[in-house]
DNA sequence: CCTGTTATGGCACCGGGTGCCAGTAAGAGG
DNA sequence: CCTCTTACTGGCACCCGGTGCCATAACAGG
């Protein structure tokens, strides 16, 4: 199971580079984490631990990932970019938190044989206390997609406080809503997020103009 | 500037107990690290630099706090339960979204001259990355509050769907007008509560329905 | 003064993370 | 085929946060 020269592995569609080539990959040692994790629990799996079960050294796992909290991480920066887009290709008429609730929703719409993998990448990254602290400081690049949406729409900068006020919220309705799902083992993702930003919307509602 | 056995660094109202008398004081360690945070940065600062400014061992810091992000948050469980009282007071016929919100805003209400030092301890707790992470840790008994008092009043469990996702929006609320706050030296940190809220009310009012 | 109690802080140790650097596996070009 | 360049590997030493252990110091009460 080695990566080559030619896929992704060396980079987004680069040429074959010389060079000595990589001598496992990201989602790799994922995978074997993943299984140390399950068995042992997240604290109690070293670097080490992970490293020599890959057979790579402990040096090399850190070029792999910038820190150990970085492994359940996939590629969250690819999704963002294509929630990115996803929000850029709303229609202009549709009311600004209608936009913003349907892209969330159809971000996280993916093919049913994925979601185990997604469920087992979220209850690590929700439920374990070190990845939960660290996942705020991936959720703010997250919370810049929806804020830089919602500046645009609304003209206002992203850091302004409306902007900022809605990509926070959005976030915490987000973020219940994967909880409740993790939580319930064949609930509906997409419901669920559907759901949490109509019960927020409905409770402001209810709460005398 | 000794802690002495009749106040409260020998625990809440105890009675004055044998044994060594604490040596220094949280209040007090917290002081010594601020200046140090501010000079050097909190990464630059060692726990180590911090004990040996305060006259202490780098062991004895750890018995005053849990961690070295646990420095700025002064007495915040005292804090949570006087916002739960708070909203425990609340006039039941209240929209539940309202009393969530005049209780937020009113928690946050200080004297005047609390406002540096409290602006001080928000800056580190929301500007520093590390400690950015850590306070989703603490935030979470934040959450709880807030979740416990709108499972009651909708007569959900504080970890359904509705609840939960109130909590969470409504600490996204409140945190983005802490960073709003701490960006503009001059701004009314209630106001703000109040407006974050108030817009993104209004944000979900025009979005039809 | 003795006893039980509580705080201190040194020491050794663990684990995450980093700078450094010598080695090693590749491609490119003569 | 040999060499040059490129880039990945991984060992080593080190830093820092955090912990278990334990001897010792300071206190209250008898």
């Amino acid at each position: 199971m080695h990566a080559t020269n030619t896929d992704d592995a060396r980079g987004r569609g680069a040429r074959v580079r010389a060079g000595r080539r990589r001598i496992t990959s990201r989602a790799e040692l994922e995978q074997v984490a993943f299984d140390l994790f399950e068995q042992r629990g997240f604290e109690q799996t070293t670097v080490e631990d992970i490293a020599s079960a890959a057979g790579i050294g402990r040096r090399t796992f850190f070029r792999y990932f910038a820190s150990k909290n970085e492994v359940p991480w996939g590629d969250f920066d690819g999704e963002l970019a294509r929630m990115r887009r996803r929000l850029a290709a709303t229609p202009p008429q549709a009311p600004l938190m209608e936009a913003i609730r349907q892209a969330v929703v159809d971000f996280n719409k993916m093919p049913a044989e994925q979601w185990p993998a997604h469920r087992r990448r979220m209850t690590f990254i929700l439920g374990v206390p070190a990845l939960q602290a660290h996942s705020t400081l991936r959720f703010a690049a997250w919370r810049a997609v929806i804020a830089d949406f919602a500046g645009q729409r609304t003209g206002q900068r992203p850091d302004d406080l409306l902007p900022s006020t809605i990509a926070h919220a959005m976030l915490g309705v987000a973020v219940a809503a994967y909880e409740q799902w993790l939580a319930s083992p064949d609930a509906d993702l997409c419901e669920l997020l559907d759901a949490g930003v109509r019960a927020l919307r409905s409770a402001f509602a209810s709460s005398g103009e």
